[in-house]
DNA sequence: ATAGAATTAAAACGTACGTTTGAATGAAAG
DNA sequence: CTTTCATTCAAACGTACGTTTTAATTCTAT
């Protein structure tokens, strides 16, 4: 059975995956780092995942997963206590979980996550599309969402707006930590500000 | 000296190159499989740009150089008409060359410059770094133009402002042709469309 | 026409990749 | 203690990579 040596294994591969894409994308990832830098035997790899592609799968889903069951927390709680939310509180729901993975972890890995999904985004296929599945429940509630607070603006409209919006997203979560970026700090009211500060610039834009 | 032939392997090398990159990103390209596609051999690559990343750094400054310096003409042009341009005025500038890439060329190819330029920017390093040295002149340019127009905004805040006008951009390039994008045809008339909502988009941020 | 330079070609270089194998190790169960 | 099963390990598999080499070929200028 599951001892409590192979999650150690498992979570040293995960930490160790989510760190080299992140800074390096899929392709320029090899295993033979991966399994070095985590201190484990290059056969590990194959003997949890499967495959290179399986560990990337989950090395998202253990990212993603809580990402997007805040997010839909946090939209569900917003459409419970006010019949018809904004859209600066709708983007604020949708904003707040990814950024504040910034906050816990030790110095070295905080950005990691960030850059890490970010990079989904941005892999060439079939990675981008594996990563997309698992953030898919998130956008199509968020765009539904939207919908309603800009009733407004055609279907098409709204989504390229939204896909933009994400796009300003991830380029945060790639940029942070570096100069001149939204996020400069790790404290809690830099993360604030840093918020409420790109939700000022994507709801002008959506109603622009 | 240099003969026609040599130019054209050096171009078909280029151009498979450019398809490639944008569609696997640089590490996902391999050489073998670019002289295969352009009908070349594989020393080629070699004897014409050095090295694999010495090619990428050739096929950046192709795509690159035309558009930067055409966004530097509309720029230096905007700022002899008028004392001082709108924010506006400077981000039609900026996006309508690479923009207007969509509109040459046969079917095939018009979409692939456009996410050349879009991978650009979310390659891992060192290759992000090399393609924003071709690019670097423009953005000192626009960026200075954009603080003269909007003189009450701070440096770093209109520094990653900026950024993520770029970013969209970036976006908006990459997802060229596919369903839901900003960017649907190719014709004049849906390319003038398409800068006219961004230009709009960005500038409502960026005065937030 | 021919010497010389520029370009192309085929083959091999050493290295590193993802993956597989089969044996060693360890802890828990009978 | 022995068996059993999950896990780890070292080693090798075949393939593909970027690059180099050496020879053949094609162009160009005299």
């Amino acid at each position: 059975m599951g001892s409590t040596a192979s999650v150690e294994t498992k979570e040293q591969i995960l930490d160790v995956a989510e760190r080299m894409i992140a800074e390096r994308g899929f392709a320029g990832t090899t295993l033979r780092n991966v399994v070095s830098q985590a201190g484990v035997n290059l056969a590990a790899v194959h003997y949890h995942f499967g495959s290179k592609e399986e560990l990337f799968r989950a090395t998202v889903a253990r990212l993603a997963r809580p990402v997007v069951e805040q997010e839909l927390a946090a939209l569900r709680q917003l459409q419970q206590e006010q019949t018809s939310p904004s859209v600066e509180a709708i983007l604020t729901a949708f904003l707040e979980p990814p950024l504040k993975l910034l906050l816990g972890a030790e110095e070295q890995s905080r950005m990691v996550r960030a850059q890490f999904m970010g990079r989904c985004r941005t892999e060439p296929e079939p990675i981008q599309s594996i990563a997309a599945q698992e953030f898919d429940a998130s956008l199509q509630a968020f765009l539904e969402a939207l919908q309603q607070a800009l009733p407004d603006q055609s279907r098409p409209q709204l989504q390229w707006k939204f896909d933009l919006a994400i796009a300003i997203l991830v380029r945060v979560q790639m940029e942070a930590g570096q100069p001149n970026a939204v996020i400069q700090g790790s404290q809690p009211e830099d993360i604030q500000q840093a918020v409420s500060q790109l939700v000022t610039f994507m709801a002008a834009g959506m109603r622009s």
